[in-house]
DNA sequence: CTCCAGGTATTTT
DNA sequence: AAAATACATGGA
């Protein structure tokens, strides 16, 4: 079975730039980029599906692989695909203003059609959130691989396995010694496993956020739970909840793309940071988005590199 | 050995 | 209120 999901704001949307970006030299678990193609396994309301993702006529093209394919799974895949590539946000404005900033208008080109990828899985999100903390991003994915191949679930189809991510339900019922076997830290493994808590009990979903009057007082229900920072809060708000304004402030890749982009002096330079974002208002978590693709380079680009020839 | 990586909580000025 | 420090782990 084929499905298709029409991709609305098509003026900036390159299929390859999304795609590079999900296999940008990191391995994560949850999916598997293919030529052209990226495969996922989904489970919603007890049924479990395969799809492969492909680019074709301006829409995305959706080949269901396994599974009993329900109405309502076929359309929460469908949402969770419009969300995953943030399908709906026309960038012409976010454009706009990346050319007129010197440093910065290279963007335009070298990533032109790149959207957003976000974790639409709100409880992923803030357990990437913590597992990402304060380590570097190759040992965070390979801790993500561990917990999940641990405690996910998998579908078989050829030769391969398709990995879901934990449900709350499952990593609510461990003890912080079962992740410190994978190599978490003990920080990791308590905050972890009371967001996972807080989630099996309904005490905190995605909608409960959702429901919220604003960005400040989502960000509050976030922080109040320990081991959830500012940055942990900003990301989440970002990646999973669509937040145009969002930095993840402190965020050591952002920090360091400023300043090679010349508009941080220091890290510490936490003033030059926030003037900086003022001029992308609205834009921020976009910007922030492009500042971190900014740190990979493509094999191919690395001798004429992306970055501004003064760098 | 040192420093740091897509931080946070706690303690000390 | 602001700054220093402890915490954990693997990789360069």
């Amino acid at each position: 079975m084929i499905t298709s999901i029409n991709i609305s704001q098509k003026q900036y949307f390159n299929w390859q730039e999304c795609l590079w970006y999900l296999d940008r030299g990191f391995d994560d678990c949850v999916y598997q980029v293919r030529p052209g193609c990226v495969r996922r396994a989904f489970e919603f309301e007890g049924e479990a599906v395969l799809v492969d993702i492909s680019y074709a006529n301006g829409a995305l093209t959706l080949q269901w692989l396994i599974g009993t394919k329900s109405t309502a799974t076929i359309n929460h895949v469908h949402q969770f695909v419009a969300d995953w590539f943030d399908l709906e946000t026309d960038l012409t404005p976010f454009y706009k203003l990346l050319l007129a900033n010197q440093p910065l208008a290279y963007m335009a080109q070298s990533f032109k059609g790149l959207r957003f990828v976000g974790m639409p899985d709100i409880f992923e999100s803030l357990a990437w959130g913590i597992i990402g903390q304060q380590i570097n991003l190759s040992f965070a994915y390979k801790l993500k691989r561990r917990l999940v191949e641990t405690y996910g679930t998998s579908l078989l189809y050829g030769d391969g396995k398709y990995w879901i991510f934990p449900t709350p339900a499952k990593l609510s019922g461990l003890q912080p010694d079962d992740l410190r076997q994978l190599q978490f830290s003990q920080k990791k493994a308590e905050y972890l496993i009371t967001v996972a808590k807080q989630f099996a009990d309904n005490a905190l979903s995605k909608n409960i956020v959702l429901a919220l009057p604003d960005f400040l007082s989502r960000q509050k229900i976030l922080t109040s739970i320990r081991g959830i920072g500012v940055w942990t809060a900003n990301y989440v708000l970002m990646k999973s909840l669509k937040e145009r304004s969002s930095i993840p402030y402190g965020d050591a890749g952002i920090l360091k793309a400023l300043i090679l982009h010349g508009f941080m002096k220091d890290k510490t330079d936490l003033q030059g940071m926030d003037s900086f974002y003022k001029t992308f208002a609205g834009w921020e978590s976009y910007l922030s988005f492009y500042l971190w693709r900014s740190l990979a380079n493509k094999p191919e680009e690395q001798e004429t590199s992306v970055m501004p020839p003064s760098l």
